[in-house]
DNA sequence: ATAATTCCTGAACCTAAGTTTAGGTCAAGG
DNA sequence: CCTTGACCTAAACTTAGGTTCAGGAATTAT
């Protein structure tokens, strides 16, 4: 109830169905940057609203945190996207899902050629092609951790 | 070049590709129950090539440690996966491919239907489906915790 | 005015899928 | 024989995306 300009954290939170912690969470790793009250609370904007569900919509499509913060700090001066950015954005975005769409259906075509074989050799199966492997599907640090050496 | 019967683990890991301590890893996760030789060290089989083999396919798949361990104990005695076995589970992984697929085509469609639209509302906008949440993209906890309360 | 909320920070904890390290044992080659 | 290399275990550490907790301070409600 709080109409002197600004979304306490609890506002917030109950406006995008976040947590207070997940909030905090994604202030701390440069996704938001609200400004203070007089008791150090932090108070929000209405483009705040906007801010944290793009980053809902941007995590379903897969993106990582650290992904999420390149996107926006591209945009000019790292502002909440505006329907322009979004246009542009969304773009981008379709091409991440359909090359992730078109990894399955690989993977789908070489089980569809496997059914039935049942050699399950690594060196001659179809199904097994660790090329296909930066999917990050079934994750773990891996990925990160071992591009180096 | 020992002969006298049973692969070492580094044999193995060099046979799969894998590491020797993931090797060892599944082990305490339960996918493997390799026998000892009188000195402590394991020994494993030409059929546990097979069994990692799977593991691996299963994992690229999208299945967890856990779930794998589910589809081989569903298995005649927790057998290592033969020909008629794999022909069954094969097409169980193929439904598994194809619901996640779908789900991000539908995750697509929305996109499509969003483009341009720039709304980022979290009522009205289609982008927005928690109810596709369970599909563990951009994975976390979250899904896990969060199921209780 | 006081009680009940809400908010603050920092640190510890959670899961998944492994890796790394420390401190020792086993096996094979010279 | 004895040294190197492979193996053993248990525990701690890693990443991502948060949650939970402890101990205070600010706000709101009564």
């Amino acid at each position: 109830m709080a109409m002197k300009r600004g979304l306490s954290i609890g506002d917030l939170a109950a406006r995008t169905g976040l947590s207070v912690s997940a909030i905090r969470f994604y202030e701390k790793k440069g996704l938001l940057t609200p400004d203070r009250n007089e008791g150090n609370q932090r108070r929000y904007e209405g483009s705040d609203i906007r801010r944290l569900s793009f980053i809902l919509i941007a995590q379903q499509i897969g993106l990582t945190i650290d992904q999420i913060k390149e996107v926006m700090a591209s945009l000019p001066e790292g502002r909440t996207p505006t329907k322009a950015d979004w246009s542009k954005i969304s773009r981008r975005f379709r091409k991440t899902l359909d090359d992730r769409i078109a990894m399955m259906q690989r993977m789908r075509d070489r089980l569809d050629g496997c059914i039935g074989c049942g050699c399950l050799s690594l060196k001659i199966c179809q199904l097994y092609n660790p090329a296909d492997k930066a999917q990050r599907l079934g994750v773990g640090p891996r990925y990160v951790v071992s591009d180096e050496r």
